[in-house]
DNA sequence: CAATTTATGTAACTATTGTTACTGTATACC
DNA sequence: GGTATACAGTAACAATAGTTACATAAATTG
């Protein structure tokens, strides 16, 4: 049955045999919203491929302040599992589910061999390294360049995005820990986008209009 | 004499064979201090390995506005390239040289097979890609949990550090430009530092104590 | 060596963000 | 239903960073 998540995901992007290769190996995991995937800190073992969810990546400094980073969603790896497994390093980032969440983990013993034997996984694991690399890019845009208006504006589309749902059921001190700012900041920000149209505020949810 | 500087570098890294091919292919291109490489918007048809001097890595936003990612050393190549050569777009970033540099430009056709033939080709680009990715989350670091004079502090250290040299040649403003700041802001956090007898400022030099 | 350009110092002010403190109000719990 | 808790609104203030404006001094140019 993983063969059966998996090439409705992933059959476009990998080789018959791969697709084979990796149900046989591969682990079904199945985690619920806001469960904790990877700590920073954290040795990694095993990298995931993501069926269905969105997880949601966070950079920790060293007094545990966060910062959202980007969102994984269906046909996309972790960038970050990657470069700890190739280096045996722990964790740099903190990896959340958003929604439930389905995966494939699969051992790293077999990421160099597959490297060598499928040009699919090539292509996907550089792929995934430059997908990561642009969204960081936009990480690093948006907080060196936009003010935190224009921050809250784009976190909140993008989030609508990848739940695809117009409707954000969150509370604002949420938003303030993934923008690393205060709750007081996004509440009068988030006011001033009311008035201007944009969104209307109840408890607990945000729509965007 | 390609192959004599080449090996100085990266014969601990590549095999002889792989160093060969490198030497038979690969391009000697030596560009003076402050000579642009790499414009954002630019497509990328070959890649380079840095065989010495200092690479500087931008990061451009839409006015025009700038702000420093990293540095490359020797024994390094760029990131960015690497996602470009694949994904056939436009480079992300602006890459300046800080000192006088000597690199070796390899056509991207070679990479996927080098991929497949040599093992420290495959660590090399992967290696690159987690370095890289260390690079931005530090950068990620700076700008999102420091405040400017402690940012500033981290850039003087870090380009002493890449250039060997406790006297840094420039001026407020361009300090001013990699950090995304103010020429005023600038002379006022170096004062600052002065005053703490951290540091000590000359017209066109800042020397770390 | 006078004139111009470039680099830096400094003050006064503005804008943005963060902090503290207190309020009201919905929801959950007993 | 009454109490406690979590969420949100708002005002007043503080801290940081950016802006404008001008002064001074070193270097460069003719």
């Amino acid at each position: 049955m993983i063969i059966d998540e998996l090439e409705k995901q992933y059959s476009y992007i990998f080789e018959k045999e791969l697709l084979l290769e990796i149900s046989k190996i591969g682990v079904l995991k199945e985690v619920p919203e806001a469960f904790e995937l990877i700590r920073a800190g954290q040795f990694v073992k095993s990298m995931p491929l993501l069926l269905n969810g969105v997880i949601k990546i966070l950079r920790n400094d060293n007094d545990g302040e966060e910062l959202l980073l980007y969102f994984l969603e269906k046909g996309d790896t972790c960038a970050m599992t990657l470069t700890c497994c190739l280096g045996e390093t722990r964790s740099e980032i903190k990896a959340i589910s958003e929604t439930p969440t389905k995966l494939i983990m699969i051992p790293i013993e077999k990421m160099d061999s597959w490297l060598i034997k499928y040009k699919s996984w090539r292509n996907f694991v550089l792929n995934s390294y430059q997908n990561r690399f642009m969204e960081m890019l936009d990480a690093i845009d948006s907080i060196a360049f936009n003010k935190m208006d224009e921050r809250l504006e784009k976190y909140l589309k993008n989030r609508a995005k990848v739940i695809d749902n117009n409707i954000l059921f969150c509370t604002h001190q949420e938003i303030a820990f993934d923008l690393h700012s205060s709750r007081v900041v996004i509440s009068r920000l988030l006011k001033s986008l009311e008035n201007q149209g944009k969104i209307k505020i109840s408890r607990n949810s945000i729509e965007l209009l």
